[in-house]
DNA sequence: GCCAAAGGGCACCAAAACAGTGCCGATTGC
DNA sequence: GCAATCGGCACTGTTTTGGTGCCCTTTGGC
């Protein structure tokens, strides 16, 4: 209903696998044995985090993954739209699709077709947006829950109070 | 892979609505009409709503439904939980329930057994929590989330332009 | 009293999404 | 050359979703 999928999950722990391992490649074979997840679907998922640029990957006999970049450079949400190959169209579809990008069309203000949910699932992303790999990954210092509750909490605000362009 | 059902989506729709009829009894024929929603699945979620104590239905001739409450004080988590049956209990089992909504357990900084996405999930529930429907209504001041909605795309945007995948 | 319009309950169906697997080819270190 | 690894494609069984059908109960208005 309002889950990640096995594969954004799977794909999430090896993530957070490749975090903690930085600067060594890792096999899918270990990733999988390690969180006990099914090999040949980890396999998948870490194909479609490779093909997203998310992840590189090594061939061969002592092939494997690592991450592309820094963990802090690597939001779930890219994560996620690369693994659920679905593109997150979440806002109106009055949208327009610009040379650069897309914009809110005009009347988004006003609208009064978009619906609550569309406002919602901005919210959903923007939180797996602003989440990043480090915020995920096993706490070196301490960081863990209580920042993505923050995080919620100023998505609320934002939502609340006269937003921020930026 | 990470929306909302169409069934949450249409109890959504439809608390919004009641939100701008306060005070009258709302029929499910009118709410379906007006948003073009199945009727017969719009009467299932707000059949949901209602036993979940969200809504207060009326039977007869001129029956049908009205808030249960203050707009305030209905969570879209309330809402959303109330219309899949599916169990409410996302974040830690250890987390802790308070009079305004919930709180990480004391160890979560260092709890080795919440998987980043159960972290995420709690996040997500997080946010869900803490929106309203007073947050979701049609604003009668003016609505701030366009901004918002911008800056959610711009990021998408970024993100599948940066991914190749297509 | 009767009808029409509303909600309540239960069961059912088709289509889509998911989780997981199989198979085989291309690379590459040892 | 072998073995281990990633890469690509296709396929299947299960679960979830979206959506209906049917009939009963309640109740306001004529």
């Amino acid at each position: 209903m309002l889950a990640l999928t096995k594969r954004s999950e799977y794909g999430l722990i090896a993530l957070v696998h490749l975090v903690d391992r930085r600067g060594e490649i890792v096999s899918a074979r270990e990733i999988g044995d390690t969180y006990q997840v099914p090999r040949r679907l980890l396999a998948e998922v870490l194909k479609a985090l490779s093909r997203a640029g998310l992840l590189e990957s090594y061939r061969g006999a002592t092939g494997g993954y690592a991450l592309a970049t820094e963990p802090e450079l690597i939001t779930v949400a890219q994560a996620v739209t690369a693994i659920e190959d679905a593109a997150p169209r979440d806002a109106c579809e009055s949208d327009i699709k610009t040379s650069t990008g897309w914009s809110a069309c005009e009347m988004s203000s006003t609208c009064p077709i978009k619906t609550p949910i569309q406002r919602l699932r901005a919210g959903i992303w923007g939180l797996l947006h602003q989440t990043t790999l480090r915020d995920l990954a096993h706490p070196e210092p301490v960081n863990p829950f209580g920042e993505l509750i923050n995080a919620a909490q100023l998505q609320t605000r934002t939502l609340t109070d006269t937003a921020v362009q930026s």
